[in-house]
RNA sequence: GGCGCGUUCGUCUAGUGGCUUAGGACGCCGCCCUCUCAAGGCGGAGACCACCGGUUCGAAUCCGGUACGCGCUACCA
């Protein structure tokens, strides 16, 4: 347990979409934040003018609501340490790189772009780390001003001193220490203006009390940087904790070359909020014992940031479908239907007939056959019209030559009885084989085709209950005169 | 190239010096159930714990080195 009451943040850029990486820290930092009586607290880093996408911001709060992670404080609820938006504290950032050029922590760099490349390509010939070479660093006060006076373009840089040991307190990784001689001469502000994410990270972890800063594991090399800017402010250091890499089935960082990674693409295809969160949720965390399957709220009570695993995690499809077929049987019939309703609307049966009672029924019957409610209406679309066409591989293996007569004798003996129920049906498949000698499968196999087209599925006194005598009969009627052998 | 991080079944993981002939889950295979397809039940294959060396009575677990993988190395985050 954390004594003080922890503050923590999902701190995106809006470039488009949630990344599923991005739903995964969100996650820890929301279930850190639950388990110690905490603050989720979301900042969007608008920072790269050059990236930013129309309605990210917007998609990127409807996503993190619909996954069930609202937060305590940002954009639209203000906390009093807003905003929360880095586009629109500008003058902040201004303010603290003007305090750190004051102090000789940061200076001007009026270095070109070809300069920097230049210089780049020459260290990397030398077998060099690349690094700023500190150029700019002797400029006077007068040829400095000189060349604000000609509005040559400048960037701000962290003046970085050589030969000392900086450490990282990882609550993941333990102590890891970096030589400042390999840390470059970063830019905090940018020509246009804006501040770099180093810089602006910094400051605004610091304004807005963050107390631990749980990301991915590619901030790791740059957290030098931002411990030398918590030093030079004279900050308090947040604990630092970073979450191992979400991998693509090669290992590498997830990426969108190699498959789905916007959780709204997942949404679409029809996975669960409830499972997406619970397989996310045990990539690169576990409780310690066997168990696997966990509402949010029950996620909020057992994590714990030091249970966290080291090495990356691939991310794997096959187990996020099973995942949602579990989240899917532990559902009610209830809140399967509003979900199938919803499917519906949007398919080719959108002007079904069915009442939500026999909607129910089909739940019931489909719910263990599926992994997605839209499967209902993709492998089960008999129960919505008259099969469009017989499938050849079935019928090619399962309608004889007698078959037609053995369904006029079915037909036969459910026209006599009234309402039937799924028994009704059943007996009088039953009396049909018994009469005319032949096993119950001879008469049933071609049934299933005849009212539903297909081989598989529920028990095919089900689907005749469901459908209704008459319907029954006149499927099986057309499938007299459609099906030839 | 430099720096950093990592390495247990195909994949996600349990394991924090003896409880381990390394446990579970997904996937795969087989059997049972069965009108089909699933689900379910039972069983199976699958990890010389990356490698080498050290510490120890004893190591997947501690230490060192090597290899491999990944990340960072931008006026991107």
């Amino acid at each position: 347990m954390i004594s003080e009451n922890p503050r923590v943040r999902f701190a995106p850029s809006p470039t488009g979409y949630l990344h599923v990486g991005g739903l995964r820290t969100a996650l820890y930092n929301y279930l850190f934040a639950k388990k110690n009586n905490g603050a989720f607290i979301l900042r969007i880093e608008d920072t790269d003018r050059t990236r930013l996408v129309e309605g990210a911001v917007e998609n990127l709060i409807t996503t993190l609501k619909w996954a069930g992670l609202d937060y305590d404080e940002g954009p639209g609820k203000d906390g009093g340490l807003g905003p929360y938006v880095q586009s629109e504290r500008l003058t902040i950032y201004k303010k603290y790189t003007d305090e750190l050029v004051q102090q000789k922590k940061a200076y001007y760099c009026f270095c070109t772009s070809d300069r920097l490349k230049q210089l780049r390509e020459d260290q990397q010939k030398t077998g060099l780390q690349s690094k700023y070479d500190k150029h700019c660093l002797h400029l006077t006060e007068n040829e400095i001003s000189e060349k604000l006076k000609n509005n040559e373009p400048f960037v701000i840089r962290l003046n970085v001193q050589p030969d000392e040991l900086i450490h990282i307190d990882d609550i993941i990784r333990g102590e890891v220490t970096f030589n400042s001689n390999v840390v470059d001469d970063q830019i905090l502000l940018k020509s246009d203006g804006y501040p770099t994410y180093h810089l602006a990270n910094v400051v605004d972890d610091h304004l807005m009390k963050i107390t631990h800063v749980i990301r991915g594991e590619e901030w790791l090399s740059s957290t030098p940087k931002h411990i030398l800017l918590y030093q030079y402010f004279g900050w308090e250091i947040p604990k630092f904790a970073h979450l191992p890499l979400l991998l693509n089935p090669d290992k590498s960082k997830l990426s969108k070359r190699q498959g789905d990674v916007a959780v709204e693409d997942y949404r679409a295809k029809g996975y669960l909020k409830e499972a997406l969160v619970n397989f996310v949720a045990l990539l690169g965390w576990s409780a310690g014992d066997d168990r696997e399957f966990y509402y949010l709220d029950e996620l909020c009570r057992s994590f714990a940031l030091e249970r966290v695993n080291k090495a990356g995690a691939v991310f794997n499809i096959e187990k996020l479908q099973s995942m949602n077929f579990a989240h899917l049987q532990k559902k009610s019939d209830e809140e399967l239907l509003i979900l199938l309703k919803e499917e519906l609307a949007s398919s080719d049966f959108k002007s079904h007939s069915l009442s939500d009672e026999k909607l129910l029924l089909v739940i019931q019957a489909m719910k263990e056959r599926i992994n997605f409610v839209k499967e209902i209406i993709l492998n089960a679309g008999y129960f919505f019209t008259i099969p469009q066409s017989y499938d050849q591989d079935a019928v090619k293996k399962r309608w004889t030559l007698e078959s037609p007569q053995l369904l006029q004798k079915f037909i036969e003996a459910i026209q006599k009885t009234d309402n039937p129920l799924k028994e009704d049906y059943e007996n009088a498949l039953h009396k049909v084989a018994e009469e005319v000698a032949v096993k119950n499968a001879a008469i049933i196999h071609p049934l299933r085709l005849a009212v539903s087209g297909v081989s598989g599925g529920p028990g095919l006194f089900d689907i005749f209950f469901i459908l209704g005598k008459e319907e029954t009969i006149k499927r099986i009627n057309i499938a007299l005169e459609k099906i030839k052998t």
